[in-house]
DNA sequence: TAAGATAATGGGTAATAGTGGGGAATTTTC
DNA sequence: GAAAATTCCCCACTATTACCCATTATCTTA
């Protein structure tokens, strides 16, 4: 049973392997409606975790960057911070998708990851991190 | 899996070679559409990097510039400055494009060049010199 | 709780992508 | 018009990725 298509709650835990594949819950992939082409976005999250989200949700943000003029300084950072870390990624057919080095190293993700449903979008923790996190905003 | 046509994100290592080629991401020749002919405009950023614009979203901005009592004065002064230095580059069999000498002074290019997708464009940075910019703009 | 179905994990292999360089064709310069 | 320089096209090697299959674990249902 589904909630509402692309809406993510729960937490897991999944491991990384070697080749930097983190497999995507089978109950998030459901919720996954089909218009997403079995795609997710992964990019860095606002603390030290992966954010994911389903493609069009990704789109929508990338419609408000195209807006934005590269006439302003401003603009151009922001558009770039938010820009270089984002990228696609289709699930294989064990349900997978692929995470970044450059991901990997931010978020510090080792082999046990925890995953975590936030509405819209998925987290990926070190779940170490995750605690620290946790206990520091209490 | 590409996102929308024309649409570059996401970051990546690669090398300017001897004879001042640097290979375009796969995914970012996959995403360009085939109007642009395997085509895209080379020139100089207004940050210290080289842009790159596939042909028809270049053909836009040569549009504004055209229609120069449509548009403000800044932004007149700008799109004059970065037509003056474009030059277009086809892609070559192993999706290599040529950066002009000028502009790999103009950006401070070395072997080791960072390609980052800012959405409508790609930008080619000397990784360092992107270091401290990301610095200053922290 | 046993058995089938589904889900998660690990790894091998073929295909693709990135890099370097040779050489013909073309342009530039003297 | 010849020599030099540059550009363009091609081939070859290496690294990386994507795809596929096998195994193990977990869940579901009778």
């Amino acid at each position: 049973m589904t909630l509402s298509p692309n809406t993510f709650t729960g937490e897991y835990s999944y491991s990384l392997d070697s080749k930097g594949r983190v497999n995507i819950p089978a109950r998030y992939r459901q919720a996954l409606s089909n218009d997403n082409k079995n795609t997710f976005i992964t990019t860095r999250g606002q603390d030290a975790c992966v954010w994911v989200y389903p493609m069009i949700e990704w789109k929508k943000i990338e419609t408000e960057l195209r807006k934005l003029s590269s006439v302003s300084g401003t603009h151009r950072t922001f558009i770039r911070q938010i820009s270089r870390s984002a990228s696609p990624s289709t699930y294989d057919k064990q349900g997978r998708i692929k995470i970044n080095p450059s991901l990997i190293s931010y978020a510090g993700l080792e082999k046990e990851v925890l995953i975590v449903g936030v509405v819209k979008k998925i987290e990926i923790w070190n779940p170490e991190i995750e605690a620290e996190v946790y206990k520091k905003n209490m």
